[in-house]
DNA sequence: TCAACGGTAATTGTATACAAGCTGGCGGTT
DNA sequence: AACCGCCAGCTTGTATACAATTACCGTTGA
């Protein structure tokens, strides 16, 4: 796929080689091409075809950008929206996330902090909202989850989800949508690690 | 168009009687069909066809809220990083404006009151965020379109928009932001517009 | 030697033909 | 009489063939 790094960015994606590969025709590798394009993977340049496009830092970081405001959102719209279900399933994902930093299991903290993020959106009680979200966070994931990898960003991202959750529990809507984003936002020192892993992740691209 | 009140809601539409229609085969029609799915108007069942969707009430409300949200996001970032030239062209929109509503022009203030959105979204200087911010403002085009028919409204819009000029003059972020906010939320007698067009709307469609 | 032009090959866009799946109605059974 | 299962017709999904546009490359001229 796209996001293990098997494709160079600008490279265009034959049709014929492509569905040969897939073992099917071309019609439904255009459909699947028509995805791609509308998710912003791809992009579709008329008569000269589809070609691979990963975002640029600058477009990543505007990226993460907006994605720290929906999520803020969320928190803000959560805070008075919260159901105890929502809260209880919250503080399930914590606790899952503390064993999993206990065990340095990174794995298992990707998931539970993924469940955390969508359990927040589905709280916000806007599924609009909620769908935008997990489409931004879902483009976001590749780069989201190279992050983590940095030494200690676990213990810290752990905090800030109690964090959240306590806002949340608190009714507090202002603690919520701040705590959230600055959670999401890149800033300081996440700011060089998302560059690393960024120029880390064109290494394998170009591979 | 959709939009016109030419199509009934649930309609399912035939792909065969439509590229007769249109004069063109299957295939393009296929792509236009996955096109108009992605932008949320059609909804496609596998095997069973593409159907009209037309959002709910409650989920136009959503789209509002986060629409806002987004606008008012845009207003922030605006704030600090507007350029004169952006100040300019926006200043230009409101001039166009009080004709339009001199004249009680209602095309004409719809115009101009999209450009003053797409400079806002742009003056930003956030691509990701300017291209979302316009996505969904077009997909909420004609239901701000039919709001912008009540008596009185456009003064009011007109007044708003010359507020969130100053706002950004000033550079006065929280200002800009919640004007922006409640220039597009749907609140207090706005919500009582947008039922009224939204029904009329479905009455049409339903004709 | 470089640039401009034309032709050919290759690739995308479209149309049509074929396969697979769903809908609805008919007949049989309980 | 009501319900379940089966078959026919139709609609969508896929494969292939044809058309149109583009890019590349060789040739020609200055």
């Amino acid at each position: 796929m796209i996001v293990t790094g098997e494709l160079v960015n600008g490279e265009r994606l034959d049709e014929m080689s492509l569905s040969e590969h897939f073992g099917c025709s071309r019609t439904p590798l255009r459909e699947a091409f028509q995805n791609l394009a509308a998710s912003g993977l791809l992009e579709l340049v008329p008569h000269r075809g589809a070609f691979v496009r990963l975002p640029s830092l600058s477009e990543m970081i505007e990226m993460f950008e907006v994605m720290a405001e929906l999520e803020a959102f969320c928190g803000r719209l959560a805070a008075r929206r919260v159901t105890p279900q929502d809260l209880a399933d919250l503080l399930e994902t914590v606790i899952a996330c503390e064993d999993a930093v206990a065990n340095n299991d990174h794995d298992l903290y990707y998931i539970e902090n993924e469940r955390f993020h969508h359990l927040l959106y589905k709280a916000s009680g806007n599924g609009f909202l909620t769908d935008q979200a997990k489409k931004l966070h879902r483009r976001l994931k590749p780069f989201r989850r190279l992050q983590l990898r940095v030494r200690g960003r676990l213990q810290q991202s752990l905090a800030e989800h109690r964090a959240i959750l306590a806002a949340l529990e608190n009714g507090d809507a202002q603690e919520a949508a701040d705590a959230l984003r600055s959670h999401v936002a890149v800033q300081g020192g996440k700011f060089n690690d998302l560059m690393a892993s960024y120029k880390n992740s064109h290494l394998h691209a170009g591979s």
